[in-house]
DNA sequence: CGTTTCCATGGAAACGATTCCATGGAGGAT
DNA sequence: ATCCTCCATGGAATCGTTTCCATGGAAACG
């Protein structure tokens, strides 16, 4: 396999494929193939044709193409000229193999289908992209052992750094990588003992404003819909949930808290868990958008209406949040803005430089959801009015 | 750097990272620097390295790692060990310049923010994984632009394979990619004049569902939601609405057409169009899922109910649609088997194997957000039954 | 017992780029 | 004019792996 004048010619395609999804009957059974006999992309352009076309060494054609040292107008013109000829784009493998860096940087979160992560995935990858680094999105699928084997992927591809949403306690991959010293940022989540810059949101403050809000609408009995105690997130809300009732003098009714695991479907058994409780709570706080979905579902399915005889608030910010009946009350904070962070700390630490780990605030949007004051329960505060309708911020 | 001994010996860290995501106040200012030196990855042990080890050659090492060969039991052994020991990990690059084989391949969406694409995102890398292959996902933003960046990169990092679901025309890029044959399937969306494998949804068959559905319901004048025209999806599903209308002799007004961009905002905005047409319809159909949560939105706002005063179905279904209120009636297609029969049929592309296009069938799936019958226009269709609440199947 | 076959193995080439090193020439300073 | 410096360049080494080729020895076969 020598630089043969085919490199210059393309065949012409040999044969073809089937059935342009006509728009007829449902399963097609027939099978006229597909076939591509050579599996790999034929027709590589490497840098030696280029240097070549261009009538220099391949080193003067990589200082030219890579853009490095000094060369001259002359060669610099010739080589961009057969590069741009031939349609060359170099070997990011080879690139990567000698220089050591990739370019390329993996993203691990727990479950691209929850949309808070999908969004930090968009606002991480917008972010990468912009330094023109390549993102390998993954998705741990809230599986520790999934998260593994992605680890061990990104480890074998070499990638330049990893931001990881993760799951339980550090794994062995994870602990290879800190020890590795390759660049690492945790993002939403952290993990005991991990040694590494993380962007997380202001749990206990996001807890704060949920239940201070609430407190204000006389409710005093809070349902509290949590995540999973094996993810630092559910932890920590969970914590913040009992010091916040504490603080604001709420019942701490131990049936009062029911834990999920962050879909939608635990969401709802839940809210049932809770509403069956012998005193039932007037309002309920979901540790995650997706849960409170699901909440929502279930209180309906009970014949109770969310924002008038139940009030909700949920974590995390969904662009259809405003749409759903009731729009919903939420402490956010832009999962964008998470991802984004994330991927500026990550880009930082694998350029040598200082990052920081950076905690976002969280912020109480108020909707309809919990625009009810707190009314089936035995003190009978103000006098119920409508509520003053809050904007949908 | 040679096999020194220092490979086999992890340093202690040096210097230690910050804050660990104390739950203080937000924004935090103060710089004790998260340092790394050597940016890339330190300690690499090499499979020199576990041939050294093993008391054998690089070669021997490499045909048991990589399993091809015979070899005996004995080095076999030797060379296993020495890998475990040394804690070795092939690096998948050096590898794929070699073999001309990545393992890794490429899924190229419109917006994993979609629910819908996030499901096939989810589906086709779980099918990817099951092959032992990495998926590098990415997001075309619905973006052309960002589209043909992401494509170059998946060529410079010469992947085994792209899965895409296209938007506008054959962009550049993948002109390039189908010349070079390099193993490529469109999913969901298809460009016209490729060659190429694709796994799409029977879009005519899925319209057809939903207006017989809401014909039999009385209705005649029925709303259409449609995607944008540069997206195939967006054209299919728009002619096919014209034939099925004229099929089931439905009221064919230019008014009761307009177009939204896949995104819940335009959704909205759509359907106020069509309610402020001087004949509005009394049931919308939506060509996507995200569409139909903004056109939730917009005629709650408007004071109407969906499922009362008027009839919605929507393409795609999620998770959460039956939790909405009311829960919503759609034509779908699972958007997970689409993802995992494109990464099969891409694989077997890559394999040589013929792959033929698929069409998967589409199912009506009745919920309460068209149980009303045909009730404000002008023809007294049967009498206004309360209609046959239909399972939330 | 001699010859052929086959298998395991070591050494080296190759993959496609970057980077080091040596060199020749141009230009500036003296 | 001579020397020094510096810049552009070609050639070669290198990254970590796979794969080709040659070889030595054991097994099989006559």
């Amino acid at each position: 396999m020598e630089s043969f004048p085919w490199k210059r010619f393309r065949p012409a395609r040999s044969v073809r494929s089937v059935q342009q999804n006509g728009p007829g009957a449902g399963a097609a059974a027939d099978a006229q193939p597909f076939r591509t006999e050579r599996p790999a992309m034929e027709n590589t352009v490497t840098i030696k044709d280029v240097a070549a076309r261009a009538g220099v060494s391949v080193g003067t054609a990589s200082r030219v193409l890579s853009g490095s040292t000094s060369t001259s107008a002359a060669s610099r013109e010739q080589v961009r000229a057969a590069a741009a000829e031939l349609g060359y784009r170099p070997d990011a493998r080879a690139r990567a193999l000698r220089s050591a860096r990739s370019h390329a940087v993996a993203l691990l979160v727990s479950d691209v289908r929850n949309p808070f992560f999908a969004d930090i995935a968009h606002g991480a990858e917008q972010a990468a992209l912009a330094s023109s680094y390549v993102t390998l999105l993954a998705n741990a699928n809230e599986d520790t052992v999934q998260q593994d084997t992605y680890l061990e992927a990104f480890l074998t591809q070499r990638v330049d750094g990893i931001i990881i949403a993760p799951q339980g306690e550090g794994s062995g991959n994870l602990r290879d990588i800190e020890q590795a010293r390759l660049p690492l940022v945790f993002v939403d989540r952290t993990v005991e003992g991990f040694d590494v810059p993380s962007v997380t949101a202001d749990n206990a403050q996001g807890v704060d404003l949920a239940l201070a809000h609430l407190a204000s609408q006389g409710h005093t009995r809070i349902g509290f819909i949590g995540g999973p105690m094996a993810v630092s997130t559910g932890r920590a809300r969970h914590d913040a949930f009992l010091r916040s009732v504490a603080r604001h003098g709420l019942d701490d009714d131990p049936e009062l808290i029911a834990a999920g695991d962050f879909r939608s479907a635990s969401g709802g058994t839940a809210a049932a868990r809770l509403l069956a409780a012998r005193r039932p709570p007037t309002a309920l706080l979901a540790a995650d958008s997706l849960m409170a979905v699901g909440a929502l579902g279930e209180v309906r399915r009970q014949g109770l209406r969310i924002g008038r005889d139940l009030a909700l608030v949920a974590f995390d910010d969904i662009e259809w949040f405003g749409e759903l009946d009731p729009p919903i009350t939420v402490v956010a904070h832009s999962a964008r803005e998470l991802g984004e962070t994330a991927m500026r700390l990550l880009l930082e630490v694998i350029e040598g430089r200082p990052a920081e780990s950076v905690v976002l605030p969280m912020e109480l949007v108020v909707r309809q959801s919990s625009a009810c004051r707190q009314a089936t329960g035995e003190q009978p505060s103000v006098l119920l009015t409508p509520g003053p309708r809050p904007g949908t911020a």
